[in-house]
DNA sequence: TCAGTGACTCCCC
DNA sequence: CGGGGAGCCACTG
């Protein structure tokens, strides 16, 4: 654990920069960090490390706006941690994304080297 | 070094 | 909406 991989550090980076009630997606988070096809190696990430770093783990969600945290018995805990940051879900347990879901700003976007055409590219509500 | 793993994603039914 | 299957790829032992 506590790798030292250039793509661990930037995950646990961008993650730690997420504002209360925003989340990202598994996917959003591997394409800021320059990996787009790496989603699962988020989730891994944030299995080892997540509540070990005190990161908001729970802003992460999968491509659906679901919990992908119920397989590890984290669901629940998931779900009212984001509840007590005023997001609400849907009937079917799924969170509009394209409410919630941050926009990183124009200088957080130089400081990972990602265009903002990329970004255009993975973020709903530009 | 390398096969195994999986908090993912997409596609199909 | 639900389930199955095939890719994916950094990380691990």
């Amino acid at each position: 654990m506590g790798g030292e991989g250039a793509f661990r550090k930037k995950v646990l980076r961008i993650i730690s920069r997420i504002p209360r009630g925003k989340v990202l997606t598994y996917g959003q988070v591997a394409t800021l960090a320059g990996v787009p096809r790496a989603a699962r190696i988020v989730g891994g990430i944030l299995y080892q490390e997540g509540i070990e770093k005190k990161l908001p783990w729970q802003r992460v969600l999968n491509a659906r706006g679901g919990l992908s945290t119920y397989r590890v018995g984290m669901g629940e805990a998931q779900r009212r941690l984001l509840e007590a940051e005023g997001v609400a879900f849907n009937p079917g347990g799924f969170l509009d994304l394209k409410k919630y879901q941050w926009i990183p700003s124009e200088g957080e976007l130089k400081k990972w080297k990602i265009s903002e055409e990329t970004a255009y590219g993975i973020l709903e509500n530009w």
